[in-house]
DNA sequence: ACAGCCGATTGACTCAGATCAAATTTGAGC
DNA sequence: GCTCAAATTTGATCTGAGTCAATCGGCTGT
């Protein structure tokens, strides 16, 4: 959305003191093919609410995410809006069959990414086997959890999306650094509701809902999961 | 569902005569390869209404769909059920990571499918990575078409649900083989409803709707398209 | 401290699609 | 062709979530 937030780093960095150095593509490499791979990447910044790149745009570049949240989102012409997922640090971006991205992507809060050329990328993993597999791993990852949120937005009903929702978040941060029942949600209202198939509307007043039962607190920033176990019985999952 | 239906033919078969030869796994494959890949696979045959395989079932082998239609769903424990595709001839299915299927498969009428074990397949791509390269491919692709799927169930109206579903089911059978403006539906209304994220009443109210506006007919075992025009208008893509 | 703004919440009312309940059509087996 | 069961269509009614419309905070900048 506004532009001039983002930032290059000056020079090359370092994979050594990268933060998702074991969670991400990059984990498939050893050393000496890190050392290589170094030279691929540059670490670049967004401010909150710039978009790192459109759908239908031509992919040039894809993205390895180190800090921060990005939402990842579709448009109908009219306007309305589905977000596909939420993209956290060690997530990979940008893998496409027609040459175009076929989602936006823009930065909730501060994010750094790991930018990759397209087409030095593309050459580096001719002979990376190992690099080829990590990545498939992560595309079959991804479609699990896609059909997944097919079943949230198919066939559940808004508490239910709700519930499944803050637990999958949490399960989600968990997975990245330990931090039990406060949750926080970088992300707005709009942005849940437009991932969750609901209005603003709807999630706010579900918020509350759950908040008057004694199961969560509405903090700032957040939420606290007073009753977990109560929430996994509305997700019914 | 049923038993007893499934057929394994007595012997090898051989690749050259297969159907999707050119448009499946096996196109990333030259012909010695191909040779040798042969012994891999064995052709089963599944009875209509039969399932292939249960989400959570161990993963034993991976399937490459030769012919007929098959319904891809997941359930939640209270019944309801979501329908996450519907495969095709050249669809490859069973890939995962967590050793378990993660979504129920089973044939829509008659259905051939190319069965691999598991443990040798995986042996056998290890040093292919041109195999490897063309699964990644078909995952990327069915990544795209969730992520199309979601914006269809969390944002789309009922009409437009069923106008996208025609065109896109209409547009892969092309793809398949040569048809025009007649749609074999060879899904129940059920089924349908359960892709589209609606009751089967909505799916039957909303055929009889577009027929009687003229611009469909509802045949025997699928429809017409007769005004493809308003139909892509109604799906307003 | 205060004004202004933007996101979030709350309330009143509406409606698209679900649910409940019959017909009606189709088709598989005899 | 005839029978029965299943699938589909149609109708009447209901309701969960959407829409419209005020507030209500909580920051930002002055």
């Amino acid at each position: 959305m506004k532009a001039s937030l983002v930032t290059i780093e000056p020079n090359g960095h370092f994979c050594d003191d990268c933060a998702v150095r074991g969670a991400a593509v990059c984990s498939s490499l050893d050393a000496a093919e890190l050392r290589e791979f170094e030279h691929l990447g540059r670490r670049v910044h967004f401010g909150s609410g710039e978009t790192v790149f459109s759908e239908e745009d031509i992919t040039t570049s894809f993205y390895n995410v180190l800090e921060g949240v990005m939402r990842l989102y579709k448009l109908l012409p009219d306007g309305r809006r589905q977000i596909v997922g939420f993209a956290l640090p060690g997530d990979f971006l940008g893998m496409n069959l027609s040459g175009r991205h076929n989602f936006s992507a823009d930065a909730i809060g501060a994010v750094t990414v790991c930018q990759f050329a397209k087409a030095p990328f593309s050459r580096f993993i001719e002979d990376r086997p190992q690099l080829l597999r990590r990545i498939n791993e992560l595309a079959i990852r991804e479609l699990s959890q896609a059909r997944n949120h097919m079943v949230l937005l198919g066939r559940r009903s808004a508490d239910e999306k709700v519930a499944t929702f803050l637990l999958g978040w949490r399960e989600r941060l968990v997975a990245l650094k330990a931090l039990s029942d406060m949750v926080p949600l970088p992300m707005s209202r709009q942005d849940i509701a437009d991932y969750l198939g609901l209005t603003i509307e709807t999630v706010s007043r579900t918020f509350t809902k759950l908040e008057r039962q004694g199961v969560i607190e509405i903090i700032q920033g957040g939420i606290s999961l007073l009753d977990p176990a109560r929430v996994e019985a509305m997700a019914a999952a």
